[in-house]
DNA sequence: AATTAATTGAAAATTATTCTCAATTAGTTT
DNA sequence: AAACTAATTGAGAATAATTTTCAATTAATT
């Protein structure tokens, strides 16, 4: 049941991300380059869209954009670029629970997400520690870590005093 | 390219597992009836199947190990008890990656996993400090914390021993 | 400008899961 | 024990996200 109202937050949901770099048409094209692929209008639209405007979004979300801009764009060339890119740690894909990927520029320094389960809204934050406690946990069991998910889920303020409102 | 890798080696992983309950038949009728269901065949079966072999099954694990006791089961009917236990909180869903859902009964303590990106093999851990620190972001931000996904992925040693075996 | 391998869009295919609905059945009431 | 009824079931259709296919187009190289 939380499902469908985290499906339907998320539709629209106000986002308290870290800064992020100002990134230029230079900046997409040497990215693409170096995953040794043709620069293409396309591409650059796409790299476009992920850099400005909302920061954690699904791969249809990135099509409608685009497709603004840019109409004769197929929505599997949105698809497939997502995730060339996402092979090449260029964007990160955020999955919560069943629902469509969300991608977002990988940023210089590694986050992991707390999201509010209500509205949508999805708060980065970093915490050197249970990075640390992780590495541990890995070494305790003798695994080599390549990767982690850190997916906090809850209320956030805003819908806890939305609640009792409601209650009153 | 980690997924395909992950996915095939998930088909015959080895676990290692948190020690689990022995449950009987009048287990199952009572979990069935704490939910207000009915007791079935089918849900019998499909319990007695959690609580047997493999402890993170997909729904389409436990739809082909039930049809063997009991060939008239519909998936339908598998996914649709899946479902039920888990909004009921008696399973727990596990998602890696945008691979199929994997269900566990869910056990007395919380854990979280550990798994093997190359032979799919999954460790349970339990780790309170870790727990305690997600709780201290979530208050920061001012959440109320109601869950959260946990998942480290790492290369085990086994399969650090064969690669380097290989490379030799 | 010619060449060619990569890229593209449209549509079909695939995968996991959910839904629909008519037939069956568990649990209750006589 | 038979009747009753609402819940459950299986089969298959439907849905949603993502991937694949393939013929036409295009970026980069010559
Ligand atoms: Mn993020
Ligand atoms: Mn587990
Ligand atoms: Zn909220
Ligand atoms: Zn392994």
């Amino acid at each position: 049941m939380s499902e469908v109202i985290l499906a339907e937050g998320l539709q629209n949901p106000e986002e308290q991300v870290l800064k992020r770099e100002n990134l230029t048409e230079k900046d997409f094209k040497k990215i693409i380059r170096q995953m040794g692929l043709k620069v293409t209008q396309q591409r650059l639209v796409i790299l476009e869209t992920l850099a400005e405007g909302r920061v954690h979004v699904t791969a249809q979300e990135v099509f409608e954009i685009v497709n603004d801009k840019f109409p004769e764009m197929g929505f599997a060339t949105v698809y497939r670029f997502l995730r060339k890119l996402t092979e090449n740690n260029f964007v990160t894909e955020v999955r919560m629970g069943g629902l469509p990927a969300r991608y977002e520029l990988t940023p210089k320094r590694h986050h992991d997400h707390l999201t509010c389960v209500q509205c949508g809204k999805i708060v980065e934050f970093e915490n050197q520690e249970i990075e640390k406690l992780q590495e541990q946990v890995a070494k305790k069991f003798g695994f080599e870590l390549t990767n982690h998910v850190l997916e906090l889920y809850g209320k956030c303020r805003d819908c806890q005093l939305n609640s009792k409102r409601k209650e009153a």
